[in-house]
DNA sequence: TATTCTTTCCGTATGGCCTACGGAAATGGG
DNA sequence: CCCATTTCCGTAGGCCATACGGAAAGAATA
């Protein structure tokens, strides 16, 4: 299926629920059995237990106990939902700015990645029109701040910005990519890959592929540690030097 | 829905599908009325138009005038059918060597973009575990030729490789987003935030958020051209960056 | 020509998904 | 006790992937 989407209906209503606008307690009528909250809640513990694919509003009805259509009473629907799911688990981050600026922006994408880890589902959801809450918005302040005090030009801390922004999302997303699918399909990365040992042994084109032959026999892949641990090297190593180059344009 | 994944079943069966291996005609037997390169085709047209959610079996055979079913003679599942539309319109690419090392990057890095732009379902399909196939396979080569030749150390080659890699994935894939929900939902960007001011008159706080403030009140967002412009520009800046800090970390 | 063998085609059925609709149930005030 | 208000939720419609097994088509053989 393709990626979730998220800001569907009317902007107002979604605005409200994300920044919880306090709606004057009712005095009248049924008294709800679940609240904003508990759906959020079970909702974020189904996508993290069985992955974005498996919460669907009945899993998560059946989780509160509840029929799946009374969840509509209080969310308008599954895009919504999903908008405060992902504002809620961004505001975990809790971003503390000390340090240079860009050590501030090494512990946002530090904090941004622990919440891919714990969050797996993150990888699903798409960032280009993303919940305008509290969780997102703090940290595009936290960013914006740090590449403020680098010394850019106001005009290119925006430019920056959505470079930085993208990277580390994306580093996040592609990482936690692998343990999301090993959890879905019960495959690991690892295992996966040497499933496909046959390629090496039946495709693999010595000729067609001189580089990558060259770089094999120059010991390159020789090397210890699962997979994920060189993702995690590699993207580390990225985002340090793209960090190099923004601070080195600045001269 | 969450994110498109591949490699489904038998590893040997899908890297014959996607190697073309010369099945011996069959010389017996009712006559096929579909091929796997239609199957392909079609699928890639219906994503193309209406984006990879609605890329289901029975669009596709329809499409065909086929019976689902039929599908399945030629190809294992839809798994292996996004595989194999993967790894075709990543050979669009026809990557050509030359220049210098940097401007090898930077062709691979545009000509990428072009096959997310034709192909915006690309946003949705895992990378992590790709699709060994031709499409995939010559554009590592390339891009692993253009970084032996900047003068890395082989183990760093392979780091770097990662990181360049990612970066241009996730820059295409998020560029091409918002073009795909533009499409999906008949909204555009601009629209999207426009329908969303009432975000900066009823909830955007000035104490909250100064850096933005500030930004705002030194004109950073008064610019022209469209989000897409916008975007476009930033994943340049930051290849650029990135580029510069890999060049400027080998001294 | 009739039979057999091989291959492809595809109808049916199962079990999932989101959510529009409208009525039932619960609650507090008059 | 009644009624306005609010929440709860069963039903139903229209999507999806794919396992299964039999029908259909073509070529070789008898």
């Amino acid at each position: 299926m393709a990626a979730e989407r998220s800001g569907g209906g009317d902007p107002a209503r979604t605005l409200a629920l994300l920044w919880r606008t306090p709606r004057e307690p009712k005095q009248v009528g049924r008294k709800p059995k679940v609240s904003v909250d508990q759906i959020v809640t079970a909702a974020i513990a189904v996508a993290d237990r069985e992955g974005l694919g498996a919460m669907s509003m009945a899993r998560v009805a059946q989780e509160l106990t509840v029929g799946t259509m009374s969840l509509y009473t209080h969310v308008p629907g599954k895009a919504e939902l999903i908008d405060l799911m992902t504002d809620t688990v961004l505001q975990e981050r809790e971003l503390t700015p000390e340090g240079t600026w860009r050590e501030r922006i090494k512990h946002y994408a530090d904090r941004t990645r622990a919440v891919y880890q714990a969050h797996p589902w993150m990888r699903d959801v798409s960032m280009v029109r993303p919940p305008l809450g509290p969780g997102l918005m703090d940290g595009q302040e936290f960013v914006l701040a740090a590449l403020a005090d680098s010394g850019l030009e106001p005009r290119q801390v925006t430019v920056a910005h959505v470079a930085v922004e993208g990277f580390v999302h994306g580093a996040a997303a592609s990482e936690v990519d692998d343990q999301q699918l090993a959890a879905t399909t019960g495959e690991s990365g690892d295992t996966w890959w040497g499933a496909r040992q046959v390629f090496w042994d039946d495709y693999f084109d010595v000729e067609r592929y001189p580089a990558m032959t060259a770089l094999w026999n120059a010991g390159a892949y020789d090397t210890e540690g699962t997979l994920a641990d060189h993702v995690h090297t590699s993207w580390d190593y990225g985002l340090d030097r793209l960090l190099d180059g923004i601070e080195g344009g600045m001269r």
